[in-house]
DNA sequence: TCTCGTGCTCCCACTCAGCGGAAGGACCAC
DNA sequence: GTGGTCCTTCCGCTGAGTGGGAGCACGAGA
């Protein structure tokens, strides 16, 4: 190949793929130029690529000359695990909690350091609520995540614990307060958070645990939320916590016993 | 390159995408040498390909070997245009459907000759429906296939009208007889179905309806449709017809809205 | 324990697909 | 008209991709 100045893959695979790395929920739309300048691949051969992956229906090529993702991409990406399996079962349940409170409910699991938020059904109270499905946010300052912190492996706790970041002024980055707040929501089985990721926004949390097999190790697969403006919180999410754990209990019972889960 | 007896795609990326193309719905996760099988490729070949791929985080290895669609496709999935627009928009609509009704309500959209079903909130009665979210269906056999058809351009339509697949046997497969229904459904704006597509389930459904700019052309941008066991069929789906008028308007008002569209 | 079968991984020399600079075109703004 | 931005096409060089084959891991049956 001439030069070898574009540094890192060196596969077409992996340039191709580097391409749709470009898109981000941020950057849903983009002219060729700015996906070969965000993917760093020459000009020319972002076109030939973009060509072919528009060909196959990743990408799709707007009236307006910009390119975004395909359909094609979108059926695929419904195909992928986490959601196939956890989603449908617990999307009956997503709807009973929120018919039964109107508010804003999370269905999150945990992805390497980040809460990964997998469902969501929006509440009808205007609350400034940053998720959105497919969305990560930082394990510590939410409360899906705070359950999902609590019932993760010591390592993963310390890499979070090590980094605390400040979202908003009520954001908890004292290591050594989040570890006692951890250990309090293993003991009650909830997490609750006020105003730590986006201000006006409370929340409770309680884990979606699957047991395997007969008398098997309990599983925490997945956290169930909910959001309310703060200043329903301490008149709401105390009676929320029901309703929350039997839509969790509800959910670990059918994930048991689908075979197909993990 | 040696040989050459793989028929169809020569370029890297073409493999690697034909690769991908081995999963659907029905073939979700499969070994090296199923997915090597299903894309006509050498198994050498496709073990080298699924490793980029995985390396990516476009595929998964499961504990068992297998293969499954990773987080990234789910993640840039989520970012294609269909569903990010008009699923947003109208999924609050939906969900106010559905706690007025309790009932399966869907969302499609018309992708060439097949209803391509955007959203979904599943009902609590068993109701035996097909669609999920991401699946097409025959225009022609379910609610929002028949307010989408009636909408179409000409040349859709008599595609359509030329191949009528039976899927019961209350499936309309008469060309006549289907063109008197769409002439029907554009003059009352509410199409129904009952056993046509799955024996025991029958449903309404309306259109959304966008209107661009100031006295622009109205425009179906998608169809709202609700399915109910047929033994309630008589009795809810004349009433059910106003609602989900009501919540079609409300989703076309919003679309027309937002500038993005389209 | 020794087959045999199935399914996956690694290796390596040949060669063709990908590469990307350069030039040309389309469109817009000033 | 002139300068600018952005997209598309062309083409000769070369190293990345290819895929048969060998080898390994595992499990079932004898």
């Amino acid at each position: 190949m001439a030069g070898g100045s574009t540094g890192a893959g060196r596969s077409v695979t992996s340039r191709a793929l580097r391409v749709l790395d470009a898109f981000d929920v941020d950057h849903a739309r983009l002219t060729l130029s700015e996906i070969a300048g965000r993917s760093d691949t020459p000009l020319t051969t972002a076109h030939r690529l973009i060509g072919e992956l528009t060909a196959w229906g990743a990408l799709s090529r707007r009236p307006d000359g910009r390119y975004e993702i395909g359909r094609k991409l979108w059926d695929l990406g419904l195909l992928a695990p986490v959601q196939a399996e956890l989603r449908q079962v617990a999307s009956p349940f997503l709807l009973d909690v929120h018919t039964a409170t109107r508010d804003t409910v999370h269905l999150a699991v945990r992805d390497g350091a980040t809460a990964l938020y997998v469902d969501r059904v929006s509440g009808r109270e205007s609350v400034p609520v940053v998720s959105q499905v497919g969305s990560r946010l930082p394990l510590h300052a939410v409360g899906v995540g705070k359950v999902l912190l609590a019932a993760a492996p010591d390592d993963v706790v310390e890499q979070v614990l090590r980094s605390l970041t400040r979202e908003t002024r009520h954001t908890v980055v004292e290591p050594a307060r989040l570890a006692r707040e951890l250990a309090e929501v293993r003991r009650t089985g909830a997490a609750r958070t006020s105003e730590e990721m986006s201000l006006g926004a409370a929340s409770v949390a309680v884990p979606v645990t699957v047991v395997r097999g007969a008398g098997g190790r309990a599983v925490v697969a997945a956290a169930l939320g909910i959001v309310v403006p703060t200043h329903r919180a301490e008149r709401d999410l105390p009676r929320l916590v029901p309703v929350l754990e039997v839509a969790a209990r509800g959910i670990g019972r059918e994930l048991a016993r689908t075979d197909e889960f993990r």
